[in-house]
DNA sequence: GTCTATACTCTGATAGAC
DNA sequence: GTCTATCAGAGTATAGAC
C-alpha cells in the first residue's frame, strides 16, 4: 500500500497543469476527499478561477478520465507496433500498460479506481472509452488463438479480464523504489499467462 | 462494471444489521458519497442513534473492515481444510475468495476497496490484518514451492501478490447473472497459475 | 481569465430529553 | 438505547468586479 506520484506540477495555466494536479491529488485522497480549493491552491489559483475551465467537480474528472484513456492507449499501441512476434508483442503491452498505470501518469490510476464517482451519464460515455480499450486487448488475445499461439479451447474475453485485473491491482501495492522491478512484475504476469494458455503442441 | 449485492437488511436492533447495510451501501456508492443518515435510515433509526453505537463514521468502517478479514478468513480456511491435495486446495481457495470477496458479504469488497478512507492510525491496524490474512496465501504457496509442485525459481510473494490482484478486480466487473460462473473464473485463474508455474519435471 | 465575496447545502457530530 | 434539535464547519457553486 505504498503509492508514489509524479511531483506537483506547477507551471500555470493551461489546461493540462490543471488536470495534472488534480490527478495527482485524486490519485493520493480519492476524488471525494479532494476538494476544489484544495486543487486550485495546488495550481495557485483560487477556486473561482478554476469554475472558469470545468464548471463541475465531475466534469474536471470526465476530462481526466478522457486524458487517461489516451495516454494508455497511446502506450500499448506504441509498445505493440515495436515487434512483430506475437508472444513478445503480448509481453511488451502489459508491461506498457503497467507502466502507464503505475509510473507515467496518475490519469490512468484514477480512470480505473474512480469511476464509482461518476453520475449514470459521465460513466457511460467513460465506460464506453475503456471498452474501446480493452477491445484492442481483445483483439491481441483473439489473434493469438487464430493464430494457434494461445489453445482454442481458452476463452478470450475472460482471460482479457483476468490479465487485465492483474495488472490493475498492481498499482494498489507497487513501490517503485521497493524490491521489485516493474518489468520483473509484467515479465511474470506475461509468463504464467503464456505458460498457462499456450497450445501444448507448442510446447517443448 | 455491473455491481449486486445482498437486499437491504431491516432486522433491527444488533450491530450486525448495522454494519451488514453500511457495508451494502459503501460497496455501492463509495464511502465518502454515503452519509450517516443514509445508513441510519437504512437500519430504521436516526443519525443520532447511530453515534451511540459508532462514535465516528470511521469506528464503524474499521469495525466492517475487521468483519471482512474474519469472513473471508474463515471462508478461505474452510475451502483449505476441505482437500489434503496442495492443487486442489489451491483451487478451493481461490474459489473460496472471490465467493467472500463477490458474492457472500459486501464487507470484504469494502475491506479491500475502501481502504484510502482511513486515517494514518487506523489504516495501520487493517493493513496489519490484511497482511495476516495474506500471510495464510504465503503459506499456501511456498508449502507448493517446497513439496516441488510450483518450480523453485518462482518467487511466491510475486506470485501471490499478481494472484490477488486476478482475484480482487474481479469484484468490479462480475455479474452473478452474467455469462460467467464464479467458479468459472475461479478455475481458470487457478489453470492459468498452474500450468504457467507447475515444474516441468511434472509434466506430461 | 482570474480574483473577491458569498450563498446555499449537506455533513459529521453533540447535548440532553425520554 | 433511541429520539429531537441543533451546531460548527466544509463543500460546491455563483455573481460580479477587475
Amino acid at each position: 500500500m505504498v503509492h508514489q506520484s509524479a511531483p506537483p506540477v506547477r507551471k500555470s495555466g493551461d489546461q493540462d497543469h490543471i488536470l495534472a494536479n488534480a490527478a495527482r491529488l485524486f490519485r493520493r485522497k480519492g476524488f471525494e476527499k479532494v476538494s476544489l480549493k484544495e486543487i486550485a491552491e495546488a495550481c495557485d489559483m483560487l477556486p473561482g478561477s478554476l469554475y472558469y475551465r470545468y464548471h463541475t467537480k465531475e466534469a474536471l474528472l470526465v476530462a481526466l478520465m478522457r486524458r487517461g484513456v489516451e495516454v494508455v492507449t497511446e502506450e500499448v499501441e506504441g509498445a505493440f507496433a515495436s515487434s512483430n512476434d506475437p508472444a513478445e508483442q503480448l509481453r511488451l503491452c502489459i508491461n506498457a500498460h503497467l507502466r502507464a498505470l503505475v509510473t507515467d501518469s496518475d490519469t490512468v490510476y484514477v480512470l480505473l479506481f474512480e469511476w464509482r464517482a461518476l453520475r449514470p451519464e459521465a460513466r457511460e460515455e467513460i465506460v464506453a472509452l475503456r471498452d474501446q480499450y480493452e477491445s484492442f486487448w481483445t483483439d491481441i488475445i483473439e489473434t493469438m488463438i487464430k493464430q494457434g499461439v494461445i489453445q482454442k479451447n481458452i476463452d478470450g474475453r475472460l482471460l482479457r479480464l483476468i490479465g487485465l485485473g492483474a495488472l490493475n491491482w498492481v498499482a494498489t501495492w507497487f513501490d517503485p523504489n521497493g524490491e521489485y522491478a516493474l518489468d520483473a512484475v509484467g515479465d511474470l504476469v506475461w509468463r504464467v499467462i503464456m505458460d498457462g494458455v499456450i497450445d501444448n503442441r507448442l510446447r517443448a
